[in-house]
This record gives structure tokens, sequence and C-alpha cells, in this order.
DNA sequence: CATGAATGAGGCTTCATTCAT
DNA sequence: GATGAATGAAGCCTCATTCAT
């Protein structure tokens, strides 16, 4: 279930009809504005690049209000990370794991998942370079919180692999831990060339084909 | 021991008495020296976090002393990387492309390059942390230069696929520019995870292993 | 005192309650305090002696506060030259050049411009040390800007003396551009002078006297 | 005899045959180049600007070496201000104050005195640079001496003056004092304005002209 | 609540000077 | 004597954060 350090908690109530309910709204509005405008200065520029001014600035409202809703810097990038993780989380877990009996429903489903997520890639590149770029270099403790992430994502793609040994369809000897982390790595790669691809569409279209193909069948011509 | 491996040796004639080609030579071995220590600095603090005055302390020195080997702390990175960089490099690019004629030497030669790789990336972790995480995140600009870096290093992978393509023990239809940023991913991912593995000699044989299956066979059941 | 005669009053309308025009009042007054403190530390203590911190200091405010109103320390180098230029340009500019039509009217005019500037000397010798000392040997590109100041204030001068030529009561062959030259220079060596004289106020008097005695009879005896 | 402080003293002896007396002959020579070098450097960027290893560099020498014939940084500028100002002094002094008795005679001398000092302006600017311009403003301390150095350049124009008032060819009124430091004055102001002549060669010729036609007949038309 | 003026810790960089070789 | 490697004081500047209005 990823990791919670960077999970936001908005809870809200089905009625909201008081003053205060509204201010908070309100306020849960401009947070998430802050968010937002905070991803755009954090991709452009990178996250030691910017400044809470810039994002002030991209808003149109003074630096000083910023901290009326964040703690810090730091603060802002936890909840930008928790943004596009929840983002990544969204199209990634979308899919039941323990839904596939044969290797061709499994692959659709693997399909399907890919399709999804490169469209994310392609769609929001600002994701991507959040996740795989500045969450991992921000400082050392960012890394180390991001490496969890990717584990955790780990964790999830192997659940389903889990499924296909389980059921029979996959190798027994399947090392999911192992293999499930190698599959991030190509989704990671994938996001990372798509981020510099002169056309970013076609390309997912190879990467779904290209990804899927290896990870079923392996690179070997059939004898 | 890491100051060897990669350091250029620009072949010194065996005679080196004058005073001049010693200078030249302690010149040199302090370079290597300052780069050593902020190899360890940033890998340790992060390239951000890390301070020139670290650098210098790490070596006992004067901060000003760095100045006269470096022009300045994006400088000294450059360097840093450059040597992460023929590091992973001379590993990668230690076998021949066009050297194998079956699937089984192909694998061998895999499992040697994964085996050299994984070696590298267990013993010299700070090659990782600084290739795979500070390089890509420091500014926009280093960001930039490290994808570059990364397609590098796929477009040497090709040649071993377009090789096995061309000899037949390879799918014909393989799409070697995408399969091969999709196993550096691999790698990368496998760097990241050992990063913070908590036996990680015992991971890189996992690694190896599972690998190398995915790879070659996918990770479907033989039907 | 220093900071009412050369301040660029930009016209407030009469009304001046709103906060914004409030704030950017206070703000042009806060510009003109650092440039009153720079005026100072410059002065005293030269300006590659001077540091941020001093003028900072000289306030009591931060020094980041500095920054907030000028860009660095040749911008405020700048600025306090300017005002120091602006001082002595209104204090010679301040007669008309085609006012005059004999030989004492104007020798009287000059006298009135003298005792003004003169005064200024001694009243205010921080300019005649920041216009003829400071912004001289700043840097080069100061060195060039300030001797175009000083051939500026020559042109200004230069109108004078075509007055007297052209109404006949200046030698008709006088070399107007390089006597005015000449003229700004002895009134360079006099503020030089009453930069370091014992009783400013004396010298002041004897400067007046000798110089337009020079200026208009020479030094030869009346045969 | 305008002031000490920045005065060499370099007391050669007749006979220079032993092996002590050439090395100290040969330390003579090359503070000499030190000088003339730290002189061009001077010129050219100014006195902060320049840095002891651009002083070292012009000749070729290390910048340990400088430190065997100078003091410090403060050192050479006194230095190279001694040699400039000796060079405009044997200009200036090379008339005899009480060798004339008829304004013919002065105006002459005049004449003279100005066509050599115009000539080392135009043919040697950097003493100009050095001496009104780096030598003002280098710190408050070196303002200080220029200015005394000044004030001796007046001191001496003075006795000229002086003579022609005991002669009778001179004003009986006329103020001396005053009136050197404004010639001092005219001066100053010739050598700053040749500094950026297009023409410097042809100015010179008007300075003379100019000049020597205001200091002994004014400005005015004869009546 | 919103603002932005004020702050100062912190970091980079320069360069005059020293001193061992 | 000559050298230049080493040094660290000194100074500029940025920007995250606070807080009075």
């Amino acid at each position: 279930m990823l990791n919670t350090a960077w999970r936001r908690r908005v809870g809200y109530s089905e009625a909201m009809t008081t003053a205060a309910d509204r201010a908070a709204e309100r306020a849960e509005q401009r947070r998430a504005e802050i968010v937002h405008a905070a991803f755009k200065v954090f991709t452009e520029r990178g996250y030691h690049q910017a400044g809470i001014a810039d994002i002030a600035n991209e808003l149109g409202i003074g630096h000083g209000t910023f901290y009326r809703y964040f703690a810090n810097k730091r603060d802002i990038l936890m909840h930008v990370l928790a943004d596009a993780a929840e983002r990544l989380m969204s199209v990634m877990a979308f899919a039941d794991p323990r839904a596939t009996d044969t290797v061709a429903e499994y692959r659709a489903q693997v399909e399907q998942i890919c399709d999804r997520l490169f469209t994310l890639f392609v769609e929001d590149p600002e994701v991507v370079r959040l996740m795989f770029v500045e969450a991992l270099g921000a400082d050392p403790e960012m890394t180390a919180l991001t490496l969890d992430t990717y584990r955790g994502l780990a964790k999830g793609t192997e659940l389903y692999l889990r499924n296909g040994v389980e059921k029979g369809f996959l190798r027994a000897d399947l090392d999911t831990e192992v293999t499930a982390q190698a599959l991030i790595g190509v989704i990671i790669s994938c996001g990372l060339s798509l981020l510099t691809a002169k056309d970013p569409a076609a390309q997912r279209e190879r990467w779904i084909q290209a990804g899927t193909r290896v990870m079923f069948e392996g690179i070997r011509s059939p004898e």
C-alpha cells in the first residue's frame, strides 16, 4: 500500500454547509491550487532551483500566504509528490491482481495497465519528472522515501505475478519480488524516455508492444 | 582503489624525474583525491546539501585549495559524474557486441556483463547513487545530460540486440531500440534496489538470475 | 537634508491614503535612507573598502534588506553617484547661459554660481568625495562614465562662454570647448582642495575671488 | 619637494663590482621591471581589479617572486605612484622659478612647461591614469596622500607666481596659493581630457593655447 | 486571512599572502 | 633566490522563513 509518508489525508465530510465548513472548503481549494502551482514550478525549474516566491508568483498570491497552507518548502514537496504518487497509483491500482486466470487474460490486463500508464506519461510528463527525477534527488531522506515508494510499486506489481504463479500460467520458479522490481525499472525507463522523446505518443505504442513482448516471451527467437 | 580504475592515465614516459613532471603528477593526484572526496560527500549528503567546505574538510585541506583544482561546484560535479559514467561504461563496454552467434553464447555474455555490473553496484554503490540519483536531479540541465547518458548506454546495449537479430538467435521483430532502453531500466532499477538492500550481495545473485530469465524467456510458463 | 534636494519627486496626487501608496512612499523613503547611508559609508571608507554590511549597519537594518532595494553593490554606487551628480548639476545649471549681455553681468553670474557651488563643496564634502574621488577610481568603466560626466559639465559651461563670445564681451578667438574643460578643472581642484582645508569656509572666499580674477583678467599685471 | 611618503630612495654607489653589488644591481633591475609591469596592469585594469598574479603574469615570473621585492600590493602601488610622480615632477621641475623677469619670458617658460607636460600626457597616458585616477581613489589614506601631492605640485607652481608678483609682472594682489592650485586643476583636467581624446596630439595644442591665454589674459574681450 | 518587508544563516568564490621545496 | 601550492579571511548574494500590519 505504498508508503504513507507523503500521503495526503483529505477528509471531506458529506455535509459542508456551515460557514466554517465553507471556509475549510476554500482553504482546501487553495491548498490544491498551491500544490498545482508547485507542480508546475518544480517540474519546470527543478526543486532546488525553484523558490517559494516562484510558486506564489505563479498563483499571483503573496509568498507569505504560502506559509499559511504549508509548513515549508519540504512540506509542499511532500504534498506535490503525494499528488504525483496518487496519480500514478490510481492508474496502476486499477486492475484486480487476482482477476486473471490465463496468460492471455493477464497479458490483456498488462497491456491495459501499460496503456493507461504510458498515456499518463505522455499526457502528464510532470508526474514522471516529479516521481522519477525530483523526488529521487531532492535530498538523501527524499531519496530513501522515493526508493521506498518504488519498492511499494514493485510490491503491488508482485501481486499480479504471484497470482500468475499460483494459477500456473507464469513460471513456477519466477522470482516474483525481483522480477516485479525489474518491471518497475522498465516503467521508469519508459517514463524517462518519453520525457525527452520527440514524438511521445508514437513512442508510447512501441513501448507497450516491446515491453509486453519482452515481459512475456523474452527476446529470444522461437527455435 | 577508487582512484585507479577510472583515472585517465595520460601515458607518462617511464622517466619521470623532472620537477615539473613530479608537480604535474602530484597535481593530478590531488585532483583525483578531491574527486574522490566529492564522490563521498555528494553520495552521503546529496549534491545540493553538500558544500565545498565539506569536500575540503573530508580531505583536511583548506577550501581555497579546492578552487585551485576545480572552477566551481558544478565543475566538480561534472568531473565526479564523468568518473562515475566511465566506471559504468568500462564495465558495460567490456564485451564485443558481435562476438556471439547463439543464444547460449549471448546469454553467457549477458550473465557476465550483469555479473560485473552488479558487482560494481554492490562494491561501489556511490556510482549508482551518483549516476542514478544525484546526476538525475541536480538541475534541469544535468537531468537532460543524464538522460542523454542513459540513452547512450541504451545505444550501446542495442548493438548486442541487433547482433542477435541479424544472426537470427533473437526475435526478428524485436524493437531493439526500445528493448535496449527497457533493459537499461532494469539495470537502473537493480542499482537503486541494491542501494537499500539489506544483503546486497545476495540480492545481486537474484537479480542476475531473475533478470536473465525474464530477458531471455519471459515470465510466462512453458505450456 | 541630504534626502530632499535631489530626491526625485514623482508627483504624488494630494490624496495619498491608500495602503499601496503609503507602501510605495515608505519604500521610496527606505531607498533614500540607504542611498544616504551609502553616501556616508562610501565617503568615509571608500567604495572598495566599504561593504554592504557597513551600509546596513549604518542604518541598523539587516544586510538582506539592502538587497530588497538595490540589486548589488555596483547598483547602489550608481545611485549614489547619480544623486551626487544631480546635486552638482542642480547648482551649476541654475542660471541661464544666455541671460547675460556684458562682462559685468556675466561675472556676477559666475560669482553667484561659484558661490553656490563652493558652498555645496563646503557643506557637503561628500559630494566632492564621491564625484571627484570615488567615482573616478571605482573601476575602469566607472572612470569612463565619470569622465563623460565631467565632459557633460564642461559642455554646460561652454554654453555660457559661447554666449559671451557671440555677444562680444568675451574674446572672439576663445577656444570655448577647451576653456570650459579648464574651468571644470579649476572647480575640481577647488573641491579637492576644500576637502582637506583646515578652514573650508575661509578658503571658499579665496577661491571665489582668485578664481574669478584669473578667469576674467588673467594673472598678468596691468601694464 | 613633493611629499616624501612614496619617494623611492635608490642609492647607487659608483663602484659596483663585487658579486654582492652585481646581485643588488640585478635585484634593483627586477624591482624596476615589476614596477613597470604593475604600471601597465594597474593602468589597464585599475588598482582594485588588478591582482598580484596579473603583475607576475605580465612578467612571466611566479607570483611568489613578487613578494621577494615588494612587501604587499599596497607597497607596489606606492612605488608605482612614486615612479609616476617622479616622471611628472621631472617635467614640471625643469625650469627655474626665479629665472624670468618679464611677462613675456614667464609666458614662454609656461608654454615650455605645458608643452613638456602635455607631451608627457599624450605619450604616457598611464602616468595620468595612475596619478589622477588610481592614486586618488585607491583608499582613503591614498586619497589623502594624493591630495598632499597635488598640494605639493601647487606649492611648486606657486614659486613661479610669487616670482612674478615680486618682480612686478604679475598682479600684486594675486592670491598665489589658490591660483596655483587652480592651475594644477587645469593641468589635471587637461590630463583627464587627453585620456579619452580621439586625437590627443591635436588636443594638446589647443590646451596649450587656450590654457596660456586664459591664464595670462583671462577670457574677457579687450575693450 | 493575506501580505510582503525584514531578516540572517549559509554558501560560494576570490585573492593577497605565506612558506616549504 | 624563485616558485607556486596552500590557505582562510573576507565579502557578496540568495532565499526560506517570520511577523507586524
